[in-house]
DNA sequence: AAGTAACCTACTAAATTAGTATGTTATTTA
DNA sequence: TAAATAACATACTAATTTAGTAGGTTACTT
């Protein structure tokens, strides 16, 4: 099953943009800045999650990226199924012929996991995580961090 | 997150030994046959299992190995753990460390859903899977084509 | 004594992921 | 209109992990 690094990285971005929604479009490189990740891995995220209608891009100086919907309206598990192929346990990507053509023996095992998985995720809203406490207090001290390392005084 | 090849073949090796259980030790060589696992992998897999009080072996001729104890005291959960390090979304392996020391954004989300998956597959022993009857349709499948490849009449 | 099957270790191959590098194109601002 | 910005695109490399192989040794039964 894919739940890996690219999995988070996505989710991260996307919390970001969540929590700087009232701005305007974000760059990229803010986001890269505040999160540490690659800006051009992120680029690469982005297409994929911009493929997956999840956000909308403007181009030129001051574009980036929106939420392309209310961030009730976009779940963690749409995020991830964006990035990586999908959250899925089987082997056999649930076509049930992991074993000579037929299902194997824990097939349903893993049908049901993935299920799971996709079910608890899908009720994580990005809003519902912007409102969590820790979130909050994370994002805080990370624009501190960002406004330090800018040299800008804070507002 | 790792939940790949190696948790499931652990899995579904373990399972045939459960329903395989009556018969005396099994050999990884029978296993290696009915599921299709290589069985220097399945050796290094069951090396693991020993070590997790798993399985018990016995050496030599019609040796083997069997549960360590009875299936219905065997979660999924313990199996994967025991051939993985463990079941765990966080980047930061649960520490908590995962952005400059401090947890990151979306630490509480990995961290949920891991504890989410495990639950899962802790209420899942076995045993209870011997009793599925989609495992017992497959089990019957599996051994008449061992029987049909051996050469041996089936009994 | 021979055969079996666990046990052990080191190595190789394949696949995937993470990350880099190098552009081009659209849009804004001076 | 030129310069700067940031999205968009593609190809490549490095690192990591997983899957699988190979070669043995040891314990036990027949």
């Amino acid at each position: 099953m894919r739940l890996t690094t690219r999995g988070r990285y996505a989710v991260t971005a996307m919390l970001d943009l969540a929590l700087n929604n009232e701005s305007g479009p974000i760059s990229l490189a803010d986001i890269s800045h505040r999160q540490e990740i690659s800006l051009s891995y992120l680029e690469q995220l982005f297409a994929k999650l911009r493929q997956n209608n999840l956000v909308s891009s403007v181009r030129g100086p001051g574009g980036g990226y929106c939420l392309a919907r209310s961030s009730d309206a976009i779940s963690v598990a749409e995020i991830i199924d964006a990035v990586n192929e999908s959250i899925d346990a089987t082997s056999c990507s649930g076509k049930g012929n992991c074993h000579n053509g037929d299902i194997c023996l824990t097939h349903h095992l893993w049908d049901d996991l993935s299920r799971q998985i996709h079910r608890f995720l899908s009720g994580i809203s990005l809003d519902s995580l912007v409102h969590q406490q820790d979130v909050q207090v994370v994002m805080l001290r990370q624009s501190d961090q960002a406004d330090a390392n800018s040299g800008c005084a804070k507002v």
